[in-house]
DNA sequence: GCCGTTTTCGGCCCGACTGTTTTCAGTCG
């Protein structure tokens, strides 16, 4: 992957020219290094398709930039970028993520000291000789000592599905304060982003000093990074950073914008308010001193002159023209799902029975499930063969029975979770795998096959003419296990010609496909299922991360076939 | 260095907090 390196020079390009104060082109490297780290395509790939034109049509990229991005991709280096860092040779990337070192630091840092690294850095600070630095002291020796000890002790990002439940606990904690009016969970945890930096916290009270003490001063703070009177910023015990902020009821709006993001997004309005001579910021929209807009979030776009951009779609990936041009999609809704067709049961690897998974979902306001239990070849799970899934089959036809007895409104499905081979044949044999009404099918071995074999292998099992859907296409597990090396334009098209529904697997670990696949594949137009992957009663509160992905690639109901009544979404499956 | 329903030249988001400063630079989001 060329994008990694590339992007890593651009970056530190971005911090070379910031520790020489030249003006505006650090903004300029940096934008570019964020649009390559965001891209969803090698570099090499794009040269080989598009040569230089397509580079430039990278956002950020222009006549400069393109000349260093083709010289790497030629030679695998960037002269200028060499030639800079040898007047600063320091490991910038890795210095950069110690709290409180910037460019500027780490300029001092090398001229002063010939500080190359966080060890050199550690051992430096541990000797005291940090403080005696100019414009360095006692506390910022301290801050920089704190700062690596943070940096060895955290994995930088949490996933989504661990700490959106500690936020909407630490909400509710403020909630009960008297001094508080209101709180807002904001940041990518509302963008509901798959992994999260940190928790953003939102609070509006006319008393913020007696909000402020109060957050420092909760037990489960390890240690405070800022105590400010509006502002403060804490690292809690399970080693989440919680960054919150207060601001007055008439700022709300603008304050929960500002603070949701993301960066580019928020730059983007700004950058549109102040083509219509205004300026906004997190206390409101102003018209010279007269606030005009910022109370709330819809008055604030629709004084912009756009339509309300949901928090998922604030990535700046064209969402602003959209709703210029008021034509944003109606997304998904979170109470749109009529059914699920991932779940199991303990007749292999899940806790509860059919019965009580057709109970829990119907609780849940769902109005039918499949039950899609693991095949023979995933052994551990105890795997069905054709035999134990026709006793199935008999099972849920009991099930459906015992639902219609008892006046529940609710269809439970004959599905399967069926196994691909490594060459993409499936574990089950076809006369039986016909008698399911839903059949999935995914991948839970050869995890490490080349992209060309793993590409071939899922094509193949999409060409079976009873597989429905193809569950967690890309088998993820977040911060655990990389994706497999698969040629997803590839599988894109072989889903929309196979007709093979592609899902969106909720489950907090997998979030697979993920939100960029989600665009390209709506995009070319193929459907999906949003799926909980339920292997218990309780796991159904999970789709609402599945339904969020979704989207975040700017889903509709359409495009989402359990948004389905069962009839007519059964009509849709092979 | 990039970019354009105000521009091919002249702009480039904005404010809080901290520490070391004696009026503000650096960092962060």
């Amino acid at each position: 992957m060329a994008n990694r390196e590339v992007s890593k020079i651009l970056y530190e390009i971005a911090e070379l020219l910031e520790a020489d104060d030249v003006p505006f082109k650090p903004r300029a490297y940096m934008r570019a290094y964020e649009s390559v780290n965001a891209l969803g395509e090698d570099l090499s790939d794009i040269y080989k398709r598009g040569g230089r034109k397509a580079l430039l049509e990278i956002p950020g990229v222009g006549q400069a930039i393109a000349d260093k991005l083709e010289e790497y991709l030629k030679t695998g280096r960037v002269r200028e970028y060499e030639r800079m860092k040898k007047k600063l040779p320091a490991d910038i990337s890795a210095l950069r993520e110690i709290e409180g070192v910037g460019p500027k630091a780490i300029k001092v840092l090398w001229q002063k000291l010939r500080i190359k690294n966080v060890a050199d850095l550690e051992k430096a600070a541990r000797a005291g000789k940090i403080a005696k630095l100019p414009r360095f002291g006692q506390k910022s020796e301290e801050k920089i000592l704190k700062g690596i000890e943070f940096l060895k002790g955290s994995g930088k990002r949490f996933r989504l599905g661990d700490m959106l439940p500690y936020a909407r606990g630490l909400k509710i904690l403020l909630e009960k304060r008297k001094e508080v009016d209101r709180v807002e969970i904001a940041g990518s945890a509302r963008r509901w982003k798959e992994t999260i930096g940190d928790l953003d916290m939102l609070v509006v009270s006319k008393e913020p000093k007696k909000v402020m003490d109060y957050v420092v001063g909760l037990p489960e703070v390890r240690n405070v990074l800022a105590h400010g009177e509006t502002k403060s910023s804490v690292v809690m015990q399970n080693g989440i950073q919680v960054d919150i902020r207060v601001v007055p009821e008439k700022s709300f709006g603008a304050a929960l914008n500002y603070f949701t993001g993301s960066k580019a997004h928020n730059v983007h309005l700004r950058q549109i308010a102040i083509k219509k001579g205004w300026k906004l910021n997190e206390y409101g929209l102003f018209k010279a001193k007269n606030q005009i807009a910022g109370r709330t979030e819809e008055d604030l776009y629709k004084k912009l002159g756009m339509d309300y951009v949901e928090p998922e779609m604030r990535e700046d990936l064209g969402e602003i023209d959209v709703a210029i041009r008021h034509r944003l999609p109606k997304l998904v809704g979170y109470g749109d799902l009529k059914g699920d067709l991932q779940t199991q049961t303990d007749w292999t690897d899940g806790k509860d029975s059919i019965l009580d998974m057709a109970l829990a979902a119907h609780t849940r306001g769902l109005e039918y499930i499949a039950i899609t239990d693991h095949t023979k070849t995933l052994a551990m799970t105890g795997g069905s063969d054709e035999k134990k899934l026709l006793k199935q089959m008999a099972e849920i036809d009991k099930v459906n029975k015992e639902l219609q007895s008892r006046s529940v409104k609710f269809k439970v499905l004959k599905g399967a979770e069926v196994n691909i081979l490594a060459d993409g044949r499936l574990d089950i044999k076809d006369e039986i795998l016909a008698k399911l009404d839903c059949v999935g099918a995914a991948v839970h071995s050869h995890f490490k096959l080349s992209r060309v074999e793993q590409t071939k292998r899922l094509i193949r099992a999409m060409e079976s003419p009873h597989i429905d859907v193809l569950f967690h296409p890309t088998g993820r597990l977040i911060q655990k296990r990389e994706p497999i090396d698969l040629d997803i334009e590839a599988i894109i098209k072989a889903a929309k010609r196979t007709k093979t529904i592609l899902e969106i697997n909720s489950y907090p670990d997998r979030l697979d496909l993920k939100d960029e696949h989600i665009m390209k594949a709506r995009e070319a137009g193929v459907l999906f299922s949003i799926d909980s992957d339920a292997h218990a009663v309780s796991h159904f509160g999970l789709l609402e991360y599945g339904i969020a992905q979704a989207r975040r690639g700017w889903c509709e109901k359409k495009h989402i076939i359990n948004t389905l009544p069962y009839e007519k979404m059964l009509k849709i499956l092979k």
